[in-house]
DNA sequence: TCTAAAGTAGACAGATCGGTATATTAAATT
DNA sequence: AATTTAATATACCGATCTGTCTACTTTAGA
């Protein structure tokens, strides 16, 4: 492997990103449950004396996994909805577009968070509260959208577009239908028409 | 054990219904790769040779599982929104009632047909293939509900309808928030209240 | 009452699971 | 160059997984 000045980290761990991304995209792509360890260090490239080294156990590098996913996540959303939308007013639907576009990418496999809830069915599990604090934190960058459009009750607007968005991601996929991501988008639209602003 | 006239059945099998009624109360409570076969045998209180002669794998187990939560929702949805609702204008509002309610039950683990897609993501599998047939079906019950309420463009409407109710439940589910089901409520009465009718 | 079907119990197979122990090698620091 | 740290390969553990096989018992119908 051929040492990058610009890529040396001086105190991070590179096995530990290697391991989550690793991780990461086997998890993304056929579930929590469904991949093993061995997979995974074989995904990654990493002896497992390392994962046990790094985590304590399989659930830990999962929390660890989704961590990175909301990060990568937010980020690339916010960038997108600056990118796609030309205003203020425009950024709720440019959010809606965003994730279609996202929903469209063919190895589109479900809302990781969402997935990661119905495997991690109890509300304390560590797992299942790192998918419930996703989605809170992507709930306050919605509903922050609102308020910079200067939208009343910001709140229940960011609601009705969380609700539609979710709905429609779910659509997609269960059924693979892109339809409700055309009726979100519309139903936003004039969410954001009809709203009275400040 | 003792035998009783009335569950006697001529030509069906009550084993089979025991060990679908039993396998489904776990999949339902702890997902379907979180119970073993093991598990479902004892809570059905059957032998293993018993499964093996009416299903030919425990995937078989899963869908004959989901078919019978599919007839069961539906028939009491129908029911429910029929009790709730007072006339065919209120229907839809009385969908969501219904739902809500529905996820309010204390044991409320989430739709089990998203979570049944979360962890059989392969669109071909037979599995998933039985939730996107549930959803779909959901839906068209949805689509005759606006349609019994003479309001134009009866699919749309629908659409946004199912949307909004599988948003709550997801944020239920995930967050644990009923919030979303009280936004989608209003919702969907303000979407029905500015309708254009036929 | 006799027979054929259905169900039971339990052992067993082969694979995979998450996780641990050990002994060796590579890399970084001083 | 010496030493300490990190990562390696590999064998192994007990548990659990789905599914099969056999031999025995219950049940239902003619």
């Amino acid at each position: 492997m051929i040492k990058n000045v610009t890529t040396r980290r001086t105190r991070a761990a590179p096995r530990r990103d290697q391991l989550v991304a690793g991780a990461l995209a086997l998890f993304v792509r056929e579930g929590f449950h469904g991949v093993g360890i061995d997979r995974i260090l074989a995904e990654a490239g990493v002896a497992k004396m390392t994962l046990y080294k790094h985590f304590r156990s399989k659930d830990d590098l999962i929390v660890a996994a989704l961590m990175r996913r909301d990060s990568d996540y937010r980020n690339w959303l916010m960038r997108e909805v600056d990118r796609l939308a030309d205003g203020p007013d425009e950024t709720l639907v440019a959010y809606v577009d965003a994730v279609r576009n996202w929903c469209r990418n063919p190895d589109f496999n479900g809302c990781t968070f969402i997935n990661a809830a119905a495997e991690f069915r109890n509300p304390d599990h560590p797992v299942h509260r790192a998918a419930a604090e996703h989605k809170q934190a992507v709930f306050i960058f919605v509903e922050n959208l609102a308020k910079g459009a200067r939208l009343i009750k910001p709140k229940r607007i960011a609601m009705q577009v969380r609700l539609l968005v979710d709905g429609a991601t779910v659509m997609k996929q269960t059924t693979g239908s892109e339809e409700g991501f055309a009726v979100a988008r519309d139903s936003v639209a004039q969410l954001v028409a009809a709203a009275a602003r400040s």
